[in-house]
DNA sequence: GTTAATGCAAACACTTTGCAGCCGC
DNA sequence: GCGGCTGCAAAGTGTTTGCATTAAC
């Protein structure tokens, strides 16, 4: 079974048709590691079905993100999406390569309690994804 | 003097000009506590002066931001800005009522230090929101 | 055969840009 | 008066929506 696999069935389960459209786009999001974009997804699947309308690809996204099978981020103006894999995990997003890295939420537990014991704000984590330069961009700048 | 007097002579002491538009988009800002979106500048300096542009709000916020006047969040699509006065602080933004409320960077120095050491990553803390939902709105929830 | 999903086109919201005229310095 | 700034209009992104046709079930 695809790295996908599961959430096509996941798909069909919860009574939605697996069109080959969709099936692409999963396939695409499977295809990378890491969050991707939209212009990303709709190119990759161009490539194989030249009838794809991005509007397919936004409307399946939104399917899957309703649905949980995928998570959005939106790090600097257009949104970004990524599978549901096993573990949760947050982003780290170069500003200059836009390379992401993963890190764990135990990062960012402190800070989560914090927010919560002193504020009562209770900080949508789900999605966190942070800019910045990463070592190799650093380095390079330098 | 008031609140954004300060931040009228900063632009003039840099070389730019002191436009009645600036003055009035730079009042709209100080108007307001914490962060506003452009749709509010342009509506509050429209209200007076209905000549006004958005094209000339949005170049005035581009160069206020270059200066580093004030600072620019986009917390889900649109940006938002405030003027930048003494203290550093990050915001948090709730979902429900879209209200605002500071928090200090020391909340955020631990992951800060942790992502440095462990990634080389310097993240971009300057302009740091998180969403989520405030104290006010969760209550109500229940 | 039903009905949901697609492709197409058009609209949308937000932001940027080119340019001629204007006005702060 | 010079050059930066403005208003206007137009274009550029990224995203959503209405609708007739198509295809998954």
């Amino acid at each position: 079974m695809t790295r996908h696999g599961k959430t096509l069935d996941k798909l069909k389960e919860a009574g939605y048709r697996l069109t080959p459209q969709r099936v692409m786009v999963l396939a695409a999001l499977a295809g990378k590691p890491g969050h991707i974009g939209v212009d990303d997804i709709f190119r990759q699947v161009h490539a194989s079905y030249p009838y794809i309308d991005v509007a397919t690809v936004y409307r399946t996204l939104q399917l899957l993100k309703v649905l949980h099978l995928v998570t959005e981020l939106d790090v600097g103006g257009s949104a970004r999406y990524e599978l549901i894999e096993t573990e949760v995990h947050h982003h780290m997003v170069c500003r200059n390569c836009s390379r992401a890295f993963d890190f764990s939420p135990t990062y960012l537990e402190e800070f989560h309690h914090r927010l919560i014991q002193e504020f009562g704000f209770e900080p949508d984590l789900e999605h966190f994804a942070i800019g910045g330069l990463c070592s190799a961009c650093a380095r390079e700048r330098r």
